[in-house]
DNA sequence: CTATGCATCTCGCAG
DNA sequence: CTGCGAGGTGCATAG
């Protein structure tokens, strides 16, 4: 990663034609040959930018170039499309390099786990009396979202998806087998519970005796939020 | 513009819960409050970032973060929703401020003005022996994209869009009316141009007289291209 | 001001 | 690999 402050101009030739004047501004150089123009205000969104893969290069100054007070210039070519992003530098602030090595990544605690979250805290939403046994039960071929019972205290397994589709009933439908030879818990109900259910899975699951139910994120978070105010 | 370089960690709650892993990454701090959490790769969208309007302080620390080796930590709250991002620094590599100034802003020759541009350097494309009179051509109600003359020498206006919707036909219809009030020009035929036209805009454009022209913008680029390779 | 549509969208998943 | 939909979308324009 190499970061140059500079007076710099900037033109693209892509997709559309834009061209940057004359200004300070940050240049971040990635190390797959991408750059972003930053400037010191708006969003995430650059000023102008190459997206990988691409490739950069240093020209060769013309005179006009030099006399025009340019101190170096740079040409980005992105590799498939051809479009061209042309920096041209005349005065530089700051240049420096870090190596960074490769990022472990984001981890999303995304609406799915989220959307566990809630529903363990409000897990009346599956049926009047129903207590949390606890999320996350551990079966031999992996966690249950949600265990609870229900107001009779018989066993319910919990399979939560953002979107509902026939693998997340497949994969309801293994722990349950599971979870019903297991006479502590037998007989176990199965509740597919989501955002949105595709048709398809929601046939699938009820073919096979699984309750859908289908989740009010916003209204759940506005009652997690009047709860806990954050 | 503040840029600093160090391992951190990132942990953003609003939406949705996002944590980023302890690894060494680039934190640009821009003037309005704003935080952008860069790694090496990855297109311009960061890993994790706060859009303004919001605004940074720097945590007390507690014992048991010292303990675990944070040496700063900052907070970044955006000022309507509250949404959070929560930068936990455990070496600073590098911290450098710029003074960058207010950026006069991207200049963008859209799509639409490309179209136009090449349509007007290969108005052929309307019609054999058609030839340009000037774009931009200026009436009481505003501009018409093109106004060229057919092989016969008649009037012919020309709206282009990039996608041609119900609104552009009016448009054009408005600007037909009009000239055609005109001796000079009446009568004129109106031609409807663009990237792609939906249904309706092409029944209602045909229901009033008007041609429809479907603009290749690869093809004329390309044609562009072969003549002044740039 | 909000609502709507586009984007050099980016990003992830299903088919 | 390609097409489709969602996004902490951002962004400009119309109403």
């Amino acid at each position: 990663m190499r970061i140059v402050v500079a007076d710099c101009s900037v033109d693209y030739a892509g997709r559309l034609s834009a061209h940057l004047p004359r200004a300070k501004r940050v240049l971040m150089l990635k190390s797959d040959g991408s750059v972003l123009v930053h400037s010191d205000g708006g969003s995430y969104k650059p000023l102008n930018w190459m997206s990988p893969p691409c490739a950069l290069t240093t020209l060769e100054l013309e005179d006009e170039q030099h006399d025009a007070g340019i101190v170096e210039a740079w040409q980005v070519v992105h590799a498939k499309t051809g479009d061209k992003l042309i920096v041209s530098l005349f005065e530089i602030m700051s240049d420096s390099s870090h190596e960074l090595g490769v990022d472990p990544g984001l981890i999303k605690d995304g609406v799915e786990a989220h959307l566990q979250e809630l529903l363990a805290d409000q897990i009346e939403l599956v049926g009047d009396g129903h207590q949390l046994v606890r999320r996350e039960y551990m079966t031999a071929i992996g966690p249950v979202d949600i265990l609870a019972r229900d107001a009779a205290g018989a066993s319910v397994a919990i399979e939560i998806k953002r979107r509902g589709g026939i693998d997340g009933v497949e994969q309801l439908t293994r722990y349950l087998e599971l979870m019903n030879r297991d006479p502590a818990l037998a007989p176990v109900q199965g509740v597919f519970a989501a955002q949105e259910i595709k048709p398809q899975a929601r046939t699938l699951a009820e073919d096979r005796g699984i309750r859908c139910l289908v989740l009010d994120y916003d209204a759940m978070r506005g009652m997690e939020d009047h709860n806990t105010l954050f």
